[in-house]
DNA sequence: TTGACATATATAGAAATATCGATATAATAG
DNA sequence: CTATTATATCGATATTTCTATATATGTCAA
């Protein structure tokens, strides 16, 4: 976990909203799911495309964006057929919140 | 308090490395002090040519540096004479750090 | 006041990042 | 196989950030 790498994924508005809508897919992507059972759908994340939709950037940044976070940490991906769901890592997360409680 | 600006602010290595050594100065910057004090030294934080020193950039960098730390709200600065000590702003800081655990 | 030093600000070139359109890849449907 | 849809990657350009030099401002001491 490099601490610079994830203040630099989070250091962009559109990324930390991506990051906070994340927290409850159901209310910020409310027409997301229709591809999959819907036990699947949440569970494995959200979509490229309905985060691009939200976001209002084009689809090679977003995918970019998603990237990078998952790289940092931030997020983790799971492929189901020619989707990509994102979802947060929260484990990560909540260990990157108390790395910063505690060491800075 | 604005998240962006201190996810910035830790972003770039030396900055967040300056963060890190304020919060044990006698530890980081041993011959400080010299100029005032004691009493008021430490207590004032670090003036910016010993962190300059420190963190082996140049002055008008390290100036720079601590500026938008400090516009971020992580560090305040006091200035007795010539000289401007940084020291942390711990309670801004444990704030965003109640922030990230609870909102990010 | 003058000169020396500490810090701040202005500016500018270099480096890194953002962001788009185009293209590539991969999965699925017909 | 071919067409369609979703996502990833590439290449180019625009924007931001980094960091140095130069300059200005402020402080102290003689």
């Amino acid at each position: 976990m490099e601490p610079i790498d994830i203040f630099k994924a989070l250091s962009n508005e559109t990324r930390l909203n991506i990051l906070l809508w994340l927290k409850d897919p159901e209310k910020h992507f409310p027409k997301q799911g229709a591809h999959l059972p819907k036990e699947v759908s949440y569970k494995g994340g959200v979509c490229v495309g309905d985060i691009q939709e939200k976001a209002k950037v084009s689809q090679s940044t977003v995918s970019h964006y998603l990237n990078m976070m998952q790289k940092a940490g931030l997020l983790e991906s799971v492929r189901y057929g020619q989707w990509t769901y994102y979802r947060r890592n929260e484990e990560a997360i909540s260990q990157f919140a108390e790395y910063f409680k505690t060491e800075i």
